[in-house]
RNA sequence: GCGCCCGUAGCUCAGCGGAUAGAGCAAUUGACUACGGAUCAAUAGGCCGGGGGUUCAAAUCCCUCCGGGCGCACCA
């Protein structure tokens, strides 16, 4: 028998509204989230507890703790349960009885990769789109923290059933390119980098293999306008399978790659404008076309089409929200860095002009910045200067798991410092390794019992009663709901920080009992059971880091 | 001026309105003739930026001030 928090919180549900109606509080409403189990920092606390009394005291007009103790009474009723407790101002507490609180070392075992996943999103289209960094260099830190980021959210998404398409709009359109372009070719020519251009090593390495993959003596027969169009078409593919190459090095890759360019080629643009003509929301003004975003609370309308009849960047967008939509996505997901946070209100403008619904349909998530540290003094880092800090030097200079783990494991509302010597230097002391070894020495325990004749042939749940048994039981019983917070709330940092508590708790448990027996010690029923729990700590901590897109290694 | 994010231990950061605010690193001290010491145990370190408010309960919600970052284009 298994008692989950979510069966506990389910059964109090119907207590608690049971309670309620025989107070006569009919109106007072109650759902499986005000129920919600916590579980206390202090052991004395019980396994779990409850605030519910506490919430409901006044619209039942009685005191907290005399409510407490009646539902404490109906708890105690429930199959699996040790003891009820009423503290404190009236929390209730809540204390398994060691079968129920250890069979979930089972039910883990069992479900294996599956434990952790949940139905949150069961069957919903959604479409994350992240990194889109310009063609113009490769991706810089601040890409790299959405790189993390992003595909440890769309794994998140998939395991609480969503159909994610992890999707890289690509800006292969507008005058970014042109600089580009015009950099290369300054290059080539040994010119000085144009005004407002990109240098850099990277732009005269781009510009030579430019000149190998054309053609050098053809080049040369070519005007300059013509050069540039080679440099231009030639370069920005170069570029770009540079940073599918990183991407993919760094364990992301993208289900579409979308060119901006294909909308403007396809009439998209045009299409997207028309539709949201027809819906009454363009106007002309000035030699311009105007979409009407303050109508719905953007601070000023936002030009389409520009005076000169091209196509604003918004105009992109549009036709590119209404090709997803199209698509049959239900959310669409855009991550975008700090510095892009101005756009968040005009594309909520835009989805309503489509008369979809702002942060359901489209929704934008805001990663604060990543600050490259030397010395305490933050670095400037510039792609147009060349003192860029990318995706490769982070990956050479720490490891693939160690940059994902760092960069996933703090919010990304917060902005981040990153010491890159602090950060080469102490390798070991990036926790990635503390959980990591956590689930090499489950892999070392289980291979020792193998050789010490010590098998899962029995589960007995009632014998894991060690108090570091009953927190790690703790921890294991908790991963499904934060899996699935960190869906909801789109915070993978949340799954990481779990993955520390686990392992935390799984390195004092191995400091404390054995799972093969000491000297001529005879195998029992404590080892085989043992057995379990360690499993089952390696399972979660492998689907926790797999949750990251961080390796589990059974060796290091 | 307006908007978004942040301010928690010496440092880097967690903290879903709950009980004595946590982790890692750094500091001090211990633990292998016991499944891997990349570990564990312990000590020390905090007016959770300041001030109001809401609440039985505030680091968490609201207001305000201070400090830091980032934005406020017919650029992309």
């Amino acid at each position: 028998m298994l008692v989950t928090p979510a069966q506990l919180s389910a059964q109090l549900l119907v207590i608690v509204i049971d309670a309620l109606e025989r107070r006569g509080a009919v109106d007072a409403e109650v759902t499986i989230d005000d129920v919600k189990l916590d579980r206390p920092r202090n052991r004395d606390h019980g396994d779990w507890a409850s605030n519910i009394a506490m919430k409901l005291a006044r619209s039942v007009a009685t005191n907290p703790r005399e409510l407490a103790l009646e539902l404490a009474e109906s708890i105690q009723a429930i199959d699996g349960i040790a003891s009820v407790d009423v503290a404190g101002p009236g929390f209730i507490n809540i204390t398994l009885d060691a079968a129920a609180a250890g069979a979930v070392a089972k039910t883990i075992v069992e479900q294996g990769p599956a434990f952790g996943n949940g139905t949150l999103y069961d069957g919903v289209k959604i479409n994350l789109e992240f990194v889109s960094a310009n063609p113009t260099g490769p991706i810089h830190l601040g890409g790299v923290r959405w790189a993390a980021v992003g595909d440890s959210l769309a794994r998140i998404f998939t395991a609480e059933g969503g159909l994610v398409t992890r999707e890289y709009y690509f800006n292969d359109h507008g005058g970014q390119i042109d600089r580009f372009a015009r950099s290369l070719l300054a290059s080539y020519l040994g010119e000085p980098t144009p005004e407002d251009g990109y240098g850099g090593q990277y732009i005269a390495d781009i510009a030579d293999r430019v000149v190998t993959a054309y053609d050098a003596g053809e080049l040369t027969r070519l005007d300059r306008a013509d050069q540039q169009e080679v440099f231009r078409s030639i370069g920005v593919d170069l570029m770009f399978g540079d940073i599918k190459k990183s991407l993919h090095d760094f364990g992301v890759d993208f289900d579409v790659y979308f060119h901006e360019n294909s909308l403007h080629e396809q009439g998209a643009v045009e299409a997207a404008i028309a539709r949201l003509r027809e819906l009454g929301h363009i106007f002309e003004a000035d030699g311009a076309t105007w979409l009407r975003t303050t109508e719905f609370g953007d601070d000023k309308d936002r030009v389409v089409i520009k005076s000169d009849g091209e196509a604003s960047y918004i105009s992109g967008d549009l036709a590119y929200y209404l090709n997803k939509r199209e698509r049959g996505f239900e959310r669409n997901i855009i991550m975008l860095g700090a510095d892009h946070h101005g756009y968040v209100q005009r594309l909520m403008a835009m989805t309503a002009a489509f008369h979809d619904v702002p942060y359901v349909n489209l929704e934008v998530l805001i990663g604060q910045m990543v600050n490259l540290v030397k010395d305490g003094t933050p670095q400037r880092m510039s792609k147009r200067a060349g003192t860029v800090v990318v995706l490769e030097d982070l990956v050479d200079a720490v490891g693939r798991d160690a940059a994902r783990y760092a960069l996933v494991r703090s919010s990304s509302d917060s902005q981040l410092d990153i010491d890159l010597d602090l950060f080469t230097k102490r390798t070991n002391d990036n926790p990635v390794f503390y959980v990591q070894y956590a689930h090499a020495r489950t892999h070392s325990v289980a291979r020792n019992a193998a050789d010490s004749g010590v098998d899962r042939s029995v589960f007995d749940a009632s014998l894991l009663t060690h108090e570091t048994e009953s927190v790690l039981l703790g921890v294991l019983a908790e991963f499904p709901r934060v899996v699935r917070q960190a869906a909801e709330l789109r915070e993978p940092h949340r799954v990481a920080r779990y993955a520390e508590e686990l392992a935390g708790a799984y390195h004092r448990w191995y400091d404390n009992c054995r799972v093969t027996p000491l000297g001529d010690e005879p195998v029992s029923d404590v080892h085989r059971t043992r057995l379990w729990l360690n499993d089952a700590t390696g399972t979660v901590l492998r689907n926790a880091l797999g949750l990251l897109g961080v390796s589990a290694p059974e060796r290091m």
